[in-house]
DNA sequence: AATTGTGAATTCCTTCACAGCC
DNA sequence: GGCTGTGAAGGAATTCACAATT
């Protein structure tokens, strides 16, 4: 176990190998072998090796790592043993989705607020049970109900407003649809899913064909940022 | 001007580059330099320059680069000046919601047909006017139309036999929102959008305060995947 | 004088290879 | 024998720093 700061790339793929042993879980399988999940991604064996090791000893030398156990590591290590309240301010086409999906891990995440500022949605509720509120009542709620994420499904104008009150509410952690480039305070973190970029990407791979090096599926987007500790450049 | 492979890390921030060129030339400006367009992203204006240097000499010593002719060069280096067919499969949530978004630039992708195998939202019309269909005509639709782009919107369990179909009907390129890895034929690209991921990022940051070092908004995900090339491993 | 384009230096990430343990 | 944990090596991406150019 070190104290070396780790790389988001890291606990990114910490997510992947968990999705996985989620499944495992559910199959009865118990141990499996680091290249034994390697194989499962087109990953090296060390890595994940690597990966696991900056946040202890999990494995067992000859027979692999205990599904349950590295499990029950992971998921304390990404902070998922705790509900975290989320919001989701902007209810266009994206937002609402959003709201109604169900494809995040309802014990870890809860969406407890929605927040527009078109007249015409408020008061309507979503198929979850929420209703959709006036974004004058964002900060106030952020605030009484502990809110930790905000999801910004808002056009790319209003991001950068909307993301200032939530900070100065106290949010600390964004996901941000808006396909705009965002500068957090210190100590607040953006995390940002570009479909334009992303779409652009495949484009750029259609126009070059052959161009191609081995495709880095998972290891998306421009380079550095201003961050969570502030330390821009 | 290099023969070298380009990084996807690099033809991600050419999209964000081209994005703020389209500001630029919205309003006006002539000219801008590595330096003034480095501060918009907190980046490195060496790494500007590097990487408009993989596709040629766009600049001018003492002057900049004229905002016109640059965001000329990055849209046919990103292939955007052909409008790519696209298809969605899937109409749960997040497929409609893709269906109906404005987001994508209109110029370079256009939506040509939906398909779901779910009989209650066959013949429904999106507010865009494109009809839901059934995937059984999937196939057929791709190579009648010359589908370029699939968007994978299904569920987890579905992706990787739909990723098939969509291949063997001559799609190259695919982007996945469904939160499960892929591993493409050689010469087919995939990209992953993956809310999981995201969310669990997030509250890593939260679980783990200091911990973070400067956060990297635009470079996400997990390491090395098969891809375009096949040349996995 | 300003700014590009780029070799060299640096930093970061991944993979190798093997000692150590079960 | 099989597999982990990790130091060392290798590779990739970023940043520095400066010669070249307008």
């Amino acid at each position: 176990m070190k104290t070396e700061k780790v790389s988001e790339l890291t606990t990114n793929r910490l997510s992947v190998y968990l999705r996985c042993l989620n499944e495992l879980a559910v199959s009865g399988t118990e141990t499996i072998s680091s290249q034994a999940l390697a194989d499962q991604f087109n990953l090296n064996s060390a890595q994940i090796r690597k990966d696991l090791a900056y946040f202890g000893e999990f494995g067992v030398r000859g027979v692999g790592y205990y599904v349950e156990d590295l499990r029950r590591h992971l998921m304390n290590i990404l902070g998922l043993t705790e509900k975290r309240k989320v919001v989701i301010v902007g209810l266009g086409n994206l937002g609402l989705a959003l709201a109604n999906y169900q494809g995040f891990n309802q014990d870890s995440f809860e969406v407890v607020g929605l927040f527009d500022d078109d007249p015409a949605k408020i008061g309507v509720k979503t198929r979850i049970g929420v209703t959709i509120q006036s974004t004058k009542h964002l900060s106030e709620a952020i605030r009484r109900d502990k809110v930790e994420i905000v999801i910004l499904a808002v056009p790319a104008i209003a991001a950068e407003r909307v993301l200032e009150e939530v900070t100065e509410a106290g949010v600390r952690a964004v996901l941000n649809f808006a396909p705009v480039h965002l500068n957090p305070r210190p100590g607040v973190k953006v995390k940002t899913v570009d479909l334009t970029i992303s779409l652009e990407s495949l484009s750029y791979f259609l126009a070059n064909p052959g161009t191609d090096a081995v495709s880095v599926d998972y290891r998306d987007f421009l380079g550095r940022e201003a961050g969570a500790n502030g330390a821009a450049r």
